[in-house]
DNA sequence: CCATCTTTGTGCACGCGTTCACAAAGACAT
DNA sequence: ATGTCTTTGTGAACGCGTGCACAAAGATGG
């Protein structure tokens, strides 16, 4: 997952464990699947493997919630949708902010997914002046200036930043001072908070770069010693003279 | 996390475990801005601070590469980065291709986290005739007739699904049957792929969910403090829902 | 009402990841 | 050389998450 976590006093959340949170939005969005097909009531075999996840795991998850299903049946789509929905907090209005409109900002902005979960774009944000009044998403963009005023008029709990990496915890520490408490952030960059304020971060380019660890384990062990093309001038340590070129140092694994 | 296909078999990966390999990028990031500013070694507890993790992990991740630090000083930053780099494979070229450049496709087309880590957009590819041919970060859209020929002239194995969700499966299914192994998807949906290929998966709308779900429950915890308030998930099946400061409203369904 | 069948809910064991705490290793000063 | 000081590398303990396997619960049919 591409999700970072600032220091979390462990509290584990009210008796649900952060990794079942962290799926029950997977299992709303199958159910909503499901109830969209007007499918009565589902088993935790067959939402499991909807939601693509083990079904001893989906019903544990569950039991966290309450017994919420009928042995010998399943459980009821409706109910559950509701029970899910209002378990993570998503029966009421969530105003949110985007500051950073450039591609990564308009984008998101126009994110479907965003709106049709009880999120609600309450103002887009840009340090541009150039940007101020153009409409992205239908959407006028505001100057930074106001920040703390839009923060403040729309009781926005919840802000996303897309700002450049500089930009980023300056940002941050105007949102939370305004009042945000939950933070996503998409700069590459680790945001320093206090707390009480929940940070969540998206990568894209440490999820490539871990696809990227995954695919030359896959490529196999010879293409380390093979290519040395494409090696971007990092030079190696002058000291050690015992070790070739592209020669290893001896890796942790054995064979 | 790795959201490949239901189970797999908990891949020890060469002997790194997973959220080492999850972590180094965050690393390499905080050593590459030290080594821009020229510093020449830093220790295990700057180096955590930086890139906000505890400091004996930081340790216990690099002991899995081996030993590079030098006990009393520190590690050499110049070093590690190489080091690191090379065992996330990013000492060579990977072409990626981007399928789907709507609003976010061509976000990330212009994402320049991407080259700048050893990975080039090799071809940006649509489904819509009206994109081809039409240059979108100096990358001319090609239309995905011609995917499978794309993907077998450059070579490329990491592919980054931005379609809407429906189209998802299917341009995974073409992908992975044309020699796509790793695949980072951002559309909403769960994708199956056969064993052997590694999707991950960046979900915009599970992250603001998750975040939902701690705000309301800081939100309940002022509101409540001290009441019954901590009463765990097992509430009755009525729909006593007492926990936000506003009323109870009906669950909200996408459209 | 009883038997059978389906599916949930969960006790338990196991493995991974995190953290602590400290011995070993090297730098540095004298 | 020797002692001191700093920092690494890691053994060990602990806690969380996962998956198995099964008893309990309810539906269903006779």
């Amino acid at each position: 997952m591409a999700t970072g976590r600032t220091h979390r006093p462990a509290t584990r959340s009210r008796g649900i464990p952060e990794a079942t949170v962290a799926r029950l939005p997977l299992y709303l969005r199958a159910l909503t699947a499901l109830s969209e097909r007007s499918v009565p009531t589902v088993s935790s075999e067959e939402l499991a493997a909807a939601a693509g996840v083990n079904s001893a795991k989906l019903r544990k998850d569950f039991s966290y919630l309450g017994s919420y299903g009928t042995r010998g049946v399943g459980y009821d789509v409706e109910y559950l949708v509701y029970q899910i929905s209002r378990e993570l907090g998503l029966t009421q209005d969530w105003p949110v902010v985007i500051v950073g409109i450039g591609n990564l900002g308009a984008a998101l902005a126009n994110y479907g997914g965003f709106a049709s979960r009880g999120f609600r774009v309450a103002a887009l944000i840009d340090a541009d002046p150039a940007m101020a009044g153009k409409p992205v998403a239908g959407i006028p963009v505001q100057h930074s200036d106001d920040l703390e005023k839009i923060i403040e008029d729309n009781g926005v709990s919840i802000g996303v930043i897309a700002t450049p990496a500089g930009a980023a915890q300056p940002v941050c520490d105007r949102l939370v001072a305004a009042g945000v408490t939950s933070i996503l952030n998409f700069a590459p960059t680790v945001l320093s908070v206090p707390d009480g304020v929940d940070v969540r971060k998206v990568d894209l380019s440490i999820e490539l770069q871990i696809l990227a660890f995954h695919e030359q384990r896959k490529a196999g062990e010879e293409a380390a010693a093979g290519t040395d093309g494409g090696a971007p001038a990092v030079a190696a340590r002058s000291e050690s003279a015992d070790k070739g070129p592209d020669g290893d140092v001896p890796a942790v694994m054995p064979a």
